[in-house]
DNA sequence: CGAGTAATTGAGTAAGGTCAATTCTTGTGG
DNA sequence: CCACAAGAATTGACCTTACTCAATTACTCG
């Protein structure tokens, strides 16, 4: 017996990096839900909120933001389906970032206290949460590294990898590309830019033949091109070995050799 | 009876964030630690070590990086007394970053076993190591903004606050000062800018009367100068306000008021 | 007293930002 | 189905910030 698809999907995640039982599995399927739906646009967690969920996000991309007094944003992390946004949360309710739906969104709601039931019940999912929520702080500070130390191309290049692998990991990536809805404003909250160079940038990696954005998808002509052009070492990044062999077999036939 | 100082403070932090009861003070003073000496520039957690034993600064100052294979480097949190480095290695034990000393170091090696029993054994201490976590990562999404969003003179600015704070929480901060023992090299790898350039921004702000550091010791002429240069919003940090207060009042004598 | 590291400064360059105009999409109402 | 409005993408010209390169001066530790 199956449960809501992004349930199943984040259960994946947790299952790549923890060994969990039966009775864990099910612990996790059986958490209380609330299905939600945001707009474009809208913030549906505050900063400095107080909430008593965390957000499982079931469909769409959401952007978790941290903002200057000025109004200047960047956004830390992007989340797509199967992912649970703000599963920190749980451990720390009110909020240091807020979360906005970038495109019209989907959310499960899941109840601060049913996670703490069940991490009280099964100590091995205490240790999963823990786990995610480091998994999720070293994916930053990954990108940390892009925002204080690589070039305007290297970090779009990088989040078109990032995003690549995330997608291939929930069944998204077809053939070689992505559905991927966000605007150059939004890229460029991401990547540290403004949405004119990333447009620059789009384009250059476009006129090069590596990879291109048409009508909110991403196609990707030459993955060993893409990598290099965002110095791109799988080794130093937060990916299990299986899921990099699948997205390199799965890209093998759009990388072009010299 | 009181545990090795670093313990102590270590202890304090937790606190203040998390309501802890006797037994679980005692069980964190009752950790076994092992004291190291660690030389200025050695890794003594290095990228992708496994490791079964979590590290806590007792003396000097530690720095955590993302490396490229290029070799820049990022630093991504400073360490100093009493932080615990990296409890995520309790949750996560393959390193995604490494530790280095970034000046003649302490630390006191705790042991993930040990760690783990008093999590198994008090829920609140589970729950006080995951929200540590938690904060930890916020902290880091605070630095992203910094680094995408912010020029030059704010990050510095920024840092020399932030270090301020948490010496101060230490009982580190003497008057408007405090020793900071980092090169401007290191201060580079935190601010994601060149050492000739951070040495720029700090004859800024030390020109304008705000702050200067002297023979690695860190001086706040102007508080509020600093904030400003800053844009600095305390509302927006991982700061609790009784600390904020603290060093306000602390620091009231050393602001310029218009 | 060196030797090596760190700090400081100047001159020139390059990456990325700003401003502004134009074109392309997309969704809406008639 | 079309006209239109609003947002998004694209591009050019120019400017600012921060980087690079290089030389000089200060510290610190044997």
């Amino acid at each position: 017996m199956n449960a809501h698809p992004a349930v199943e999907l984040w259960l994946r995640r947790l299952v790549l990096r923890n060994e969990l039982g039966p009775g864990e599995l099910q612990a996790i399927r059986d958490l209380p839900i609330e299905p939600t739906r945001v707009a474009a646009n809208r913030d549906f967690v505050r900063l400095g909120e107080t909430t008593n969920r965390s957000c499982l996000v079931a469909d769409g991309l959401v952007g978790r933001f941290s903002q200057a007094a000025d109004g200047a944003r960047q956004i830390t992390a992007l989340h797509i389906a199967g992912d649970m946004a703000d599963l920190h949360s749980a451990a720390l309710p009110t909020a240091a970032s807020a979360l906005q739906a970038l495109t019209d969104t989907i959310i499960l709601r899941v109840p601060h206290d049913a996670i703490h039931r069940t991490a009280q019940e099964f100590p091995r999912l205490a240790q999963a949460f823990w786990r995610d929520c480091v998994v999720d702080a070293a994916n930053l500070s990954e990108w940390a590294l892009n925002l204080g130390r690589r070039p305007a191309l290297a970090r779009i290049a990088h989040l078109l990898i990032e995003m690549a692998i995330r997608y291939f990991m929930i069944g998204r990536l077809h053939g070689n590309s992505y559905r991927f809805p966000a605007t150059q404003i939004q890229l460029g909250d991401v990547s540290g830019l403004t949405s004119v160079h990333v447009n620059r940038m789009l384009r250059a990696l476009r006129d090069a033949g590596v990879a291109s954005i048409q009508s909110q998808s991403v196609r990707i002509n030459d993955w060993s091109g893409l990598c290099a052009a965002a110095s791109y070492d799988p080794q130093y990044m937060q990916v299990p070995q299986s899921v990099l062999d699948g997205v390199n077999d799965e890209m093998s036939q759009y990388s072009i050799r010299q």
